[in-house]
DNA sequence: TTGAAAGCGATACCAG
DNA sequence: CTGGTATCGCTTTCAA
């Protein structure tokens, strides 16, 4: 037998006795702290890249930090999550820190996620739950820096980037009514505890869609519909069967939009008949074939924002929060068409 | 001043002593091992819960197993990654395990993210890594269960989940000859290190691309794209612009298929003049604005088969290698379409 | 069945 | 500038 079925990875030790040096000065210099001579660092370095010695994250995290930033995900069903996903990741790079993703799925996600990654000793955690209370956001963020993406709620403790989602959603909706659109549904996702202090990005936007439709004197008309599976395909196909009215749909997100898009289709229908409007700008909504309208809220740039600030309070020390807001932008592409008198 | 800024969180060591119990004991309950009297562990678990006591995973890693399962992705370029982690995500959902999800980012992947997560004491890695050496993967295997995905190299060391890459080239291949089509071209990601010995699938489908057009008496027509950007339509509309002869596009997968349907499209040309036809069977791809043609290979199933594969080894202590084959199946949509004699 | 104590691999303080 | 040592929170013997 050449080589053993397991074999134990260097430690830090290993390196000192190797070296002829104590574990201290190891460990200064892997993070390279004041207080060690040219030679010795020299020497250690050689020695660790001779054993190719890894610190292993695990221990570091019992003393100090592990190196590690935790992003929390809602689900992995819509595309815009990765666009965030990008961001952090690229702004990440070239950094000793590695982004750790940590998706939800279906009814677990939000608080057992989170916590998942708080056991895990992340240096800051990236939340994008919608559901989870702002009390609970802050005790978690009296363990570890938080930065919440999406949602409106300030808090003193945690930071949070948010879109302007009332400025988007009146982009969105003025956009319609200008087309001459007088009969638009609003396609949003189901939310689980809706809560009137967690001010969740899909609820703002519906709110203004109805301040919007109320003060043009329109009827509003919200259906409420799941991202998984064919939920979203479905509701959007019920709505447009059971009112032949409708001329426009304001999809709370560009999956649902895509999905509603879906349902024209197959019932035959095309942006003639009914335009569609969605939110985010994913990859898919500059297809020419897809050519979805859309409102952008930059997620690459929220990854990445995200990313910076959490690093002000890890590397910088900072304590009080800060809340930043981007502005969206109005996409105009082919599935918004002026209204049709038929249909 | 009511709440303090930051909180220390309970240690094992708070529990035991308010249950008035040893640390062992508190440590046995939680990993619920054998010797506990029912009223030890009644007591213990009453003061977890009123304590609101989470060990921490990294004091755990140094000892025993950290309830981790690294995914390393290439990038997130690929839709079909995400279903890999969907699959990987709902068959971990209900086990104390939680995946951790380290994308590669461009220049960076590979190695470097392997290396992230084993430093991290992962008990188990799944990695979708088409350019790292087979002798480096058994290396890392070495130290932690890894199961590879996609890449037909058959370690003695490490599992393998494939998918049977020739037989799904075949049915692409077969369905457009059927078609009528003679000048089909094949539109395949760059490989930066291309060894022989690692078979990553995009080389293993082109390889038999070369071998079913030599075998039809066809001119075989290769062009190598990224992912990244606008790389892959670039790419497909030159090779359009630049060989008017063409009628089909073999695309290595469906981002890459999407992004041809984009140049075609672009160009003012529809699936009469130009059939596309991908590898993956991502959710657009169903889409009725998009229906592209596709292999299907089932990423949900290989998530979830990769996950089955490492709790073997995690949980059963399996050592044998098991290399596992699924497969492909033609999805026929509207992209594909008779060969047009003009164009 | 239970408790005490050693040890995992780093960090950080404190002498020298 | 360098080395020794206590320490982090848990798991795991080993006695009682």
């Amino acid at each position: 037998m050449s080589t053993p079925a397991t074999r134990r990875r260097p430690s830090m030790d290993d390196v000192a006795k190797a070296a002829g040096v104590s574990k201290g000065a190891v460990s200064k210099v892997i993070r390279d702290a004041y207080g060690v001579s040219p030679e010795m660092r020299q020497r250690v370095e050689a020695t660790i890249r001779e054993l190719g010695y890894r610190p292993r994250i695990a221990a570091r995290a019992m003393r100090g930090s592990s190196f590690s930033i935790g992003l929390e995900i809602p689900n992995l069903d819509s595309e815009f999550f990765t666009q965030i996903m990008k961001g952090a990741a690229s702004q990440l790079s070239g950094t000793n820190y590695q982004l750790m993703i940590a998706p939800g799925l279906g009814e677990l996600s939000g608080t057992p996620v989170l916590e998942n990654l708080a056991d895990r000793q992340v240096d800051g955690i990236i939340a994008i739950s919608p559901e989870v209370t702002p009390e609970w956001l802050e005790e978690l963020s009296r363990e570890v820096p938080v930065v919440l993406l999406g949602r409106h709620d300030k808090s003193a403790s945690y930071d949070t980037i948010t879109n302007d989602d009332e400025a988007g959603t009146r982009l969105a909706l003025d956009h319609l009514l200008g087309l001459g659109h007088r009969r638009i549904a609003h396609l949003t996702l189901r939310m689980k505890n809706e809560r009137s202090d967690a001010q969740p990005p899909h609820t703002v936007r519906r709110l203004m869609y109805e301040r919007v439709t109320a003060d043009a004197g329109l009827e509003p008309l919200v259906v409420y519909s799941d991202l998984a599976g064919d939920g979203a395909y479905l509701s959007a196909k019920e709505l447009l069967v059971s009112d032949p009215r409708i001329t426009a749909i304001f999809a709370g997100n560009d999956t649902l939009a895509i999905e509603s898009l879906r349902a024209i289709a197959d019932l035959g229908l095309t942006a003639e008949d009914v335009s569609v409007i969605g939110y985010d700008d994913i990859r898919m909504a500059g297809h020419p074939l897809v050519s979805l309208s859309t409102i952008d809220q930059f997620g690459e740039a929220m990854g990445r924002a995200a990313i910076d600030l959490l690093m002000e309070r890890i590397r910088g020390g900072r304590t009080e929060p800060r809340h930043r807001e981007l502005e969206p932008k109005l996409r105009v592409r082919a599935s918004t068409r002026p209204a049709s008198p038929t249909r």
